[in-house]
DNA sequence: CGGCTGTTTGAGTGTACTCAATGAACGTGG
DNA sequence: CCACGTTCATTGAGTACACTCAAACAGCCG
């Protein structure tokens, strides 16, 4: 009988995720070269972390599906939500420099991954200059992003953040096929509170004056936008 | 009459920085190799820019002597400073992703780079794996780094803030062989509240409350720490 | 010296926080 | 299937921290 763990994979190159993720700007035939990238799979349940802080470095994880959130501690327990992560997206990056993940990375719902030993990037990127082309310009996406939102976490009020934070998640999910205006929010209101640098308290009542002032259609997690101009006025004012 | 651009340069593998910038950890036939990564020096008088955002990305600017900070700006004009960097530390891993910078990158003090086209780094990292690998550590340490910027801006109240700014100076400053306590801020009040989140006056504030319960003594830019371990306490309490 | 930039300090305000109670949704087990 | 406990969300009341506005002061440069 033939059954081995790799039967019910899917090759980068067949992956309905290509043009999002790592295969995004290649050729075919370095489409094809690349495939040997992921070695397995892994299913997470809501809640489980996929890696944590001080875990063994040792590959970075493409999403297939679901949504996740990294976050970092401090050392008396704080702790901070550094982003949501969703399809195509990259896990995995900050445990490069010290060989040891420095966040956790944890499943906001039912999910599927991809694992790219890292070994296998550097190796790879070596004899394919667009794949190495590419994990450049995925680190360099990230740190772009983290100075977004430390533009954002430094400077802006907490309608306007929220505010962000909508136009941001509703045009990532757009970019994969849903919805521009609604989005089921797989975070609670502690963990969207965490990521903007505000108290849950604050993220609900926030949303309720959008709600007063009919920009949102809020029904706990289920969220509509009613005026997308409105929200991009509260960043742009 | 022999002159070239090039006769005052210093290579990387004689380069005094040598422990701290691009060659850390290379051996030294990886480190010849790398010598031709620096295509020219430049210098920087006081409050010159290196890059500014949307400038076509080019090259990588290893920091030789001098302070800059790094800036991102929202559409409204408001600004953050993202950081401050010194010698040895990379400046320009945010244009990669779309080929132009993303912020500005300015001098603090009279300068000088080390001019790193990009072509030449990922061309050279193909052939001398050491490299690769360092120049993922170098984004991947970024991207680390930031995080710790977002917990600080999300959880941390005004004293710690600066305490954690103070001991992350002090630190890598007494690495680069100067003394642990004491330090000539290179940055205006309104730069260090605009890294940190906070108005100029909260800034000024919180230091002369520092100087009234002995932990520092501050004259204007010139700022001495007392109780180092008071600072560490006020972060992990 | 005057003008300028940067810093300090004060007074009053406002936004987001803490603490608290209620209500809604969800999952588990009887 | 319903009852229960638990988690999550909403809303209120009062507070605190950092903000705004303002004035005075120090240091620097031409």
């Amino acid at each position: 009988m033939i059954c081995n763990k790799t039967s019910n994979q899917v090759a980068c190159s067949a992956c309905n995720l290509r043009e999002l993720c790592m295969p995004v700007g290649l050729q075919s035939d370095e489409l094809e070269r690349i495939d040997g990238l992921v070695s397995t799979r892994r299913r997470l349940r809501r809640r489980e972390t996929l890696f944590h802080n001080g875990e063994k470095f040792s590959a970075l994880f493409a999403i297939r599906s679901g949504t996740f959130k990294t976050r970092v501690a401090s050392e008396d327990g704080r702790d901070q939500v550094t982003g949501f992560q969703m399809a195509g997206e990259i896990l995995g990056l900050d445990g490069i420099v010290s060989d040891q993940y420095s966040c956790d990375a944890v499943a906001l719902e039912d999910a599927q991954v991809c694992v790219i030993p890292f070994d296998r990037v550097e190796t790879l990127s070596r004899e394919v200059p667009a794949l190495q082309r590419h994990v450049h310009q995925i680190m360099s996406r990230e740190i772009v992003r983290d100075h977004g939102v430390m533009l954002l976490l430094g400077s802006m009020r907490a309608e306007e953040r929220l505010a962000v934070f909508l136009l941001n998640l509703l045009q990532r999910l757009h970019a994969r096929g849903f919805s521009r205006s609604e989005v089921l929010l797989r975070m609670s209101r502690e963990e969207i509170g965490s990521y903007l640098g505000l108290k849950l308290e604050t993220v609900s009542r926030t949303l309720s004056k959008f709600m007063e002032d009919g920009i949102l259609d809020v029904q706990q997690r289920q969220l509509r936008v009613l005026d997308e101009q409105a929200l991009h006025r509260m960043v742009n004012s």
